[in-house]
DNA sequence: TTTTTACGTCAGTCATGTTGACTTGTTTCC
DNA sequence: GGAAACAAGTCAACATGACTGACGTAAAAA
């Protein structure tokens, strides 16, 4: 590849850069789901689960189809999920009023506190991670994230806010 | 909790933005492993595969436990995916001469052409990215993911060098 | 010599994904 | 108004990758 370069930091990746990328993903991701899996083993549930009660939680009112598009899975998958969710009285399914073919979906109590307990140990993570490196390290972290990411989703990204910008 | 400032950014983290941060993590790995997972798909594989020819090639030589410590799975889980490898001859095994009882674990020609294939997607991911975000960015990512990391593994990711030293 | 370690294996189970086919209701389009 | 498209659900069969528990063998360490 002929080095053009693309800006400010010609970056000479090396062979093991790169491996570093893949290797932190690898790890980070491992570790980052390994509390909630082991919260989730005690109550029958699966990660699956929590994906779901995840999503559910963020976009209450969320439809069965948005949902798919997200964890892309197919819906024989995700049904079987869901249904047991709405049969433990996680989630609840209303028909949309706009289009009466949806399912609306969303946590009932008992679903917020299940997201709440799950994802708190993430959170935690999150937030000491956050802490400890800095707002400029955060900053960088979001940008090669959403880089490794596809695009089609980045747009659920918005820019932060500027500095000192009070909601 | 009570907000004690601990280095020169106290980071005011709102829930949206470690909300933010969580998802950041689920899309961008739900993207990097989508590719190879087709590709394996298409020889009769699986993640587990790649994960062990990814780790194999990673470290020549190295043992049972010490490949079962990073994958964090059973020796029964492993067992399966590797006596497959082995006998597709994508990994070979020989005997450690130190401590007879251990097998050292290698790739063959076809196992690193495997590797190659299925990690070039990925390699070319991480690229795309850090070329589109820059060193600053870069090292602010390597940072977070560090933190997100249970400690233990950190060991394993060296500082960066520093700019302009050559090897 | 006993115990521990490294590795392998058999058997059974579970969670989560897949494809394919089909149904039901609802909306949209001509 | 009728046909087509769409949202969702369901049944069935199957693959993968995890798990637990029990047991075996060979080699190293105590």
């Amino acid at each position: 590849m002929t080095d053009v370069k693309t800006g400010p930091n010609p970056l000479f990746l090396r062979e093991e850069d790169l491996r570093q990328g893949m290797e932190l993903l690898f790890y980070a991701y491992r570790d980052f789901t390994a509390e909630p899996d082991a919260m989730l083993a005690k109550i029958a549930l699966g990660r699956a689960h929590h994906r779901v009660v995840y999503f559910v939680g963020r976009y209450p009112g969320i439809t069965v189809s948005e949902l798919l598009a997200i964890l892309q899975i197919t819906k024989q998958s995700l049904s079987r999920v869901l249904s047991e969710l709405v049969a433990e009285g996680y989630v609840e399914q209303r028909t949309g009023t706009k289009d009466r073919r949806q399912r609306l979906l969303a946590l009932t109590e008992k679903g917020q506190e299940l997201e709440r307990q799950l994802s708190d140990a993430q959170r935690a993570r999150i937030a000491r991670a956050y802490r400890a490196a800095g707002a400029a390290a955060v900053e960088g972290f979001r940008t090669v994230m959403l880089g490794i990411m596809d695009e089609a989703d980045r747009a659920k990204f918005p820019p932060p806010r500027a500095p000192g910008t009070k909601r």
